[in-house]
RNA sequence: GCCCCCGUAGCUCAGCUGGAUAGAGCGUCCGACUUCUAAUCGGAUGGCCGCAGGUUCGAGUCCUGCCGGGGGCGCCA
């Protein structure tokens, strides 16, 4: 930890103990940011009324109880302490951090954390929804792993039900080889659409569809064969999709719906069993306390369905016992869209009265919100139908080429050809992971590969300023020399640069990448001010020129260890 | 009908456990390149934080009600 703050709480906290008396052991500094200072306590404001003095007498006597500390305090207003670091410490503290290989990111103690998140449907185009849930829950991993977790990925594909008799008889009609069959590769919406125009409109089809499931479901080995081969055409076009936008998910982070075809059986007869779920209208349900539907009626969470079959419920509640049971979750991440908030409650209250779910467990559903267009309403194409994700990717890709052809021209055709994928792809990143994950966002491509703003191309582009430095300079970027601050722009670059740990360690507390991109952006900005008004390369003498190639190296190696925890590539240059 | 989420500057969004005069980006308007990438930087402009009550020393933040928008609610996932 070496963010100033982490430093100064317990040494507040003591001091308001001998302050006050030993019943306020423990009592919050209530460290906040200031525009008065480097961070102000408001500890003394909250506390008056229980001492029964004024806050600023409270205040008063807290500092007298403050040991010897590298800040400046001063008690102003009505009770605030703003404490000003001094200079000499912040550069002590900075020395440490540029030689951290971790750069202030603590290592947590190791918990086993599943996440499920991506989750595509097989033989369905990925929209911009699943790229949320996608970008998203990728970078959680990267940033839980990075803190020293276990972190098991779990992508939850859609690879079971009642579509895949019209699925598979479709892919028998067209033939398996086929050009139509490999369309699930590139074009999968439109391999869908056809199977589902052929249910719709020939009633001799649709028997062979409804057929189909049955003996799929009965595990016939000619049907299981057909559907198999469906996954594997689907799995190549997540994985083109995942090698686009890398993204850290493999074929074994698989866990499918099919895999837990097994269990569900057994789910069923356990709740059965244990009196928690009843027959209703031929379905087996669990009714819960609390949740009433349409017309108050009791809402069921339907395991089984009067056909005999298993909806996603019965599915979701495997993944649950199986993340507890099998891999010893001790958080469990849900990475899905708001609308199966709902849905998920239910299954997890169902799951903690079945046994399956013990308090020591967390489950959290990271709630992914809608992607809108210029509209406000889902995005989609101008004709209505759902965008897809390739061309969208690839339209960013070529967005992103056009601008580094027309700013850098002069850079070699092959350099120019990398680094637009970097770019393009890192803003359509930047844009899910910068705004709240539950928030609705309105997509706009150009907005997101702008240059300018909170974007990934900015963030981007300071790194290839910074390593521009260092390539005149003809120094190793992972240069370190003494640094000594002096102007304003440097102090504040210094301090952004010593909260980074406390940020990633706030961001996989509370799954906000957004937090994480809100510091990088101002980090970015911190340097582009330093760069402005401080000259490093022409600095006034040796070791002026030192620190700050010094203090630059250190803001490289945050923004870039940053933006991979993000998922996002640094271009060397741009 | 019930439940959940949202309403902050012209636009897109932050605002973490309540703390001093509510922030950023974009846009608009001024400035700044013989200087390490001006793809940048500096400055200005711009808001009864949906409305009304309440709790508190203090409310964008917590509570209640209302208005407006979105979503969910028995056999698709």
């Amino acid at each position: 930890m070496t963010a100033p703050v982490d430093l100064l709480a317990p040494a507040l906290s003591d001091a308001i103990a001998r302050a006050l008396g030993p019943e306020f052991a423990g009592a919050d500094p209530v460290l906040r940011p200031s525009q008065y200072a480097d961070v102000q306590a408001n500890a003394a404001l909250a506390l008056a009324k229980r001492v029964g003095a004024s806050p600023r007498d409270v205040a008063t006597r807290i500092v007298a109880e403050l040991g010897d500390l590298p800040v400046s305090i001063d008690v102003s207003g009505p009770g605030f302490l703003n404490l000003t670091f001094d200079d000499a410490w912040i550069e002590s503290l900075l020395a440490d951090l540029a030689a951290d290989e971790r750069l202030g990111v603590p290592t947590q103690e190791a918990q086993v954390v599943p996440i499920d998140y991506s989750a595509p449907n097989v033989a369905k185009e990925m929209h911009v929804g699943h790229l949320r849930t996608t970008v998203v829950g990728d970078a959680l991993a990267r940033v839980l792993e990075h803190l020293g977790h276990r972190v098991v990925r779990q992508n939850h594909i859609g690879d079971w039900g009642t579509p895949f008799g019209m699925l598979i008889e479709h892919l028998l009609d067209v033939g398996e080889g086929s050009e139509q069959a490999l369309l699930l590769e590139s074009d999968p919406n439109a391999f869908y659409q056809a199977a589902r125009a052929q249910f719709d409109g020939d009633e001799d089809f649709a028997t062979r569809a409804r057929a189909r499931v049955v003996s799929l479901q009965a595990g016939d080995e000619d049907t299981l064969r057909l559907w198999s081969e469906l996954v594997e055409l689907s799995r190549r076009y997540f994985n083109r999709i995942y090698a686009t936008l890398g993204v850290t998910l493999t074929d074994g982070d698989l866990a499918g719906e099919s895999t837990y075809n097994d269990d569900l059986a057994g789910i069923c007869d356990e709740l059965e069993a244990a009196g928690l779920a009843t027959m209703s209208d031929g379905a087996l349900c669990v009714f819960l306390d609390g949740y009433t539907g349409r017309e108050g009626k009791p809402q069921p969470l339907i395991i089984r369905k009067s056909d005999g079959g298993y909806g996603y419920a019965t599915t979701d509640l495997a993944t649950i016992r199986h993340r507890v049971e099998r891999l010893g979750a001790d958080r469990c991440l849900y990475v899905i869209g708001v609308p199966q908030a709902l849905h998920l409650e239910m299954v997890w209250e169902t799951a903690r009265l079945a046994g399956w779910l013990p308090d020591h467990v967390e489950v959290v559903h990271v709630r992914i919100g809608n992607v809108l267009g210029e509209d406000r309403k889902i995005l989609r194409t101008r004709s209505g139908a759902p965008l897809r994700l390739m061309a969208l990717l690839e339209e960013a890709m070529a967005n992103a080429r056009r601008e580094v052809d027309r700013t850098r021209p002069e850079l070699p055709e092959e350099v120019r050809a990398s680094i637009a994928p970097q770019v393009g792809i890192g803003a359509v990143k930047y844009a899910d992971l910068s705004v709240a994950h539950d928030s609705e966002y309105v997509f706009d491509l150009d907005r997101m590969l702008a240059y300018t703003g909170n974007t990934g191309p900015y963030l981007q582009y300071a790194t290839t300023r910074i390593r521009s430095i260092f390539r005149s300079a003809g120094v190793d970027p992972r240069f370190e020399a003494p640094i000594s601050l002096g102007a304003p722009a440097e102090r504040a670059l210094a301090l952004r640069l010593l909260a980074f740990g406390s940020v990633v360690a706030e961001v996989g507390d509370d799954l906000a990448p957004h937090r994480l991109c809100t510091y990088l952006f101002e980090l970015a900005q911190e340097f582009s001010t330093f760069y402005e008004q401080c000259p490093v390369l022409k600095a006034d003498t040796v070791e002026q020129r030192g620190s700050r190639l010094s203090l630059s190296a250190v803001t490289l190696a945050v923004l870039v260890q940053g933006l991979d925890l993000l998922g996002i590539e640094a271009p060397e240059r741009m």
